[in-house]
DNA sequence: TTGCAATTGCGATGCACTTGCAATAAGAAT
DNA sequence: ATTCTTATTGCAAGTGCATCGCAATTGCAA
């Protein structure tokens, strides 16, 4: 049979974790490597991208490819969608129903089985627009 | 003055274009390097990148910065949607209708000034699927 | 407590893309 | 046609993000 190697909740892991939660800030692995460091001095960086990778596929965050840039993580595991600056790069979410009926529309102008979806916009965030 | 520097049509930038029109496969860089090969065999995949670049904000072809892979290149550079095969990666256009309301919802819902938006399905490609 | 596989820190490596530079060539001016 | 300017090229080296190999450590089940 067989087995799925048994997870250890690690003082890394379990660090990683707090921290992605405690933002809405979708930070990038050094970025949270920066804010780890801080509880756990000695962490390296592999070490969290090791564990953000463990996380992702126990569905615990999720990983953000945002077009163009650096790989960036949610503590919020639940579809949503987003928008990035072209300014500043900022990622924030945007709080609108997620439309599933896209992906009925996709099914029948395609031949793919459609599974998921992710949209992403594009714009400025209020910080670039009144120029701070 | 500001005066934009003078783009020249070299051989390179020619056959980059024309052999990415020639398809709908939204091939890699390099992908696309080995394809223009056949016709100018010298050609170093920097110059294709670079001429990629060029092409885009001339907006006659479009980067396409697909979920955690390989950046990849669309002869096509007005706005549609694609499907990536998460087995295979392989990347399709999908023939629908863009949905422009989800820019207006995503106003609503984030205080950004929203530009632009794209979507990106998931699914299982008909040879995944169908086991080829 | 003990045993042992999962995990870590660290340095090395990989990969996709970018850049510096001297040589080349597009294309405007003559 | 010829000359001239400078955008563009090929090549090699460089960047940056992410991943890997490995010996030492550590969670945790027995
Ligand atoms: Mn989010
Ligand atoms: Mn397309
Ligand atoms: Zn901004
Ligand atoms: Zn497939």
């Amino acid at each position: 049979m067989i087995r799925r190697s048994a997870r250890r909740m690690t003082r890394q892991r379990k660090i990683v974790l707090e921290e992605l939660r405690k933002v809405t800030s979708h930070p990038t692995a050094d970025q949270l490597h920066q804010m780890v460091r801080r509880r756990l001095p000695g962490i390296n960086i592999a070490t969290v991208y090791r564990n953000l990778e463990i996380l992702t596929d126990e569905g615990e965050v999720m990983k953000l490819d945002v077009a163009g840039t650096q790989r960036r993580f949610d503590g919020n595991a639940l579809n949503h969608y987003h928008i990035r600056c072209s300014r500043c790069g900022r990622v924030d979410d945007v709080h609108m129903d997620v439309v599933d009926s896209l992906e009925e529309a996709a099914a029948k102008a395609c031949a793919y089985t459609v599974l998921s979806h992710t949209v992403e916009f594009v714009g400025i965030c209020p910080g670039c627009r009144d120029g701070n």
